[in-house]
DNA sequence: CTGTAGACGCAAGGATTTTGCTTTAAGGTG
DNA sequence: CACCTTAAAGCAAAATCCTTGCGTCTACAG
């Protein structure tokens, strides 16, 4: 989130920021991003333009707020007996939402307008926290883990580096391989 | 590249091309790159704005390909005798660059106004580049060789993920271990 | 040398962004 | 509960930026 946001979490504030969100989220759908202006999104939110000028500064802090919020993981990962196919079914479906067109254009938007890197950093917490389930349900089971900066290292960077920089010849094969090259215990740091 | 670059080569166009680069860089050291707009870049050109927007179409594609030329690495990476060490001080150089707020700055500006992922590309094709070098280099040494996409996974992913996504903590140790953790023989794939 | 077409300059028109001032309402205080 | 304080929103004018049509220039081809 920008540094505008979350003051006076109760009342007007609150009621225009979550009126701005949804007017972005349906105007993505209806006119597409690129067609995206201040102006718009402020008459369909009901507000004036320099409110939202005032509040996030330009559209792209607006589009890397909204972005960030529908990166956000609704659910918990599935189990599925063991950490590798955890980690694999995982990486799958991270790939599938992240690689899509979509995807790609809300990471892109969250990296974008963010002066102090606070939402791309919650883009990496939430990987972080859905492969801290994935941990820690196999350390309850008794298996040995790696730690999560190993499974950043080893799945998620490449995933994402390959997502922005080369968006071609991407598929779950590529996901399922790199899950294979994640070692088995802690690597010593 | 964007689309509008690289038509009749020689004379006019070439000159205005270049001497808006040039006004880009120049105002960015001078101004700060925030404060860019593209009335200011073509003043300083000797350019009217509408040249800009014609052949560029916004500032964002505008500083896309300027930050493309200055990612282009000037210098072929130098010998430490084996691969290993090529490896590690190339990653150190590619971190000291990349991560510092100039670097970051190019990075972003890049995969911004990119509205066909050429110039993302393109920077990972540099990066692709000279590792090739190191790789042939160690080769041609008899050396034992992963392949370039397997140094792009281990090496290049994490540490352009990092500096994107969490650029705090970053520092050539950390560089080091992920080369240590290349395989030293192709992977199977 | 001449023709052609792409690229630039200029200027008008429209849209967006910024800004000073006023008004509203949330949250605290007596 | 009434009052005070202040952050945030509304409003409107001004500044800035972006778009576009048209005329001109120049690189390249024949």
């Amino acid at each position: 989130m920008s540094r505008r946001q979350m003051v006076r979490p109760g009342g007007r504030s609150a009621r225009v920021q979550a009126s701005v969100h949804t007017a972005v989220r349906e105007l993505q759908t209806e006119v597409g991003r690129d067609a995206l202006t201040v102006p718009l999104v402020a008459q369909r939110a009901g507000v004036t333009p320099s409110t939202i000028y005032r509040r996030w500064g330009d559209l792209k802090e607006l589009l890397s707020d909204v972005a960030v919020e529908r990166l956000r993981p609704d659910t918990a990962p599935k189990d599925h007996g063991d950490l590798s196919s955890d980690l694999a079914a995982w990486a799958e479906q991270f790939l599938d939402e992240m690689a899509s067109p979509t995807g790609r254009g809300y990471i892109r938007d969250a990296l974008l307008g963010d002066p102090d890197g606070s939402n791309a950093g919650q883009c990496s917490a939430y990987a972080v926290q859905q492969i801290n389930v994935l941990l820690t349900r196999a350390a309850d089971r008794g298996e040995n883990t790696p730690d999560v900066e190993t499974v950043v290292d080893r799945v998620v960077a490449p995933l994402m580096y390959r997502i922005l920089f080369r968006p071609d010849g991407l598929d779950a094969e590529y996901a399922r391989r790199l899950v294979k090259g994640v070692p088995a215990r802690p690597t010593g740091r």
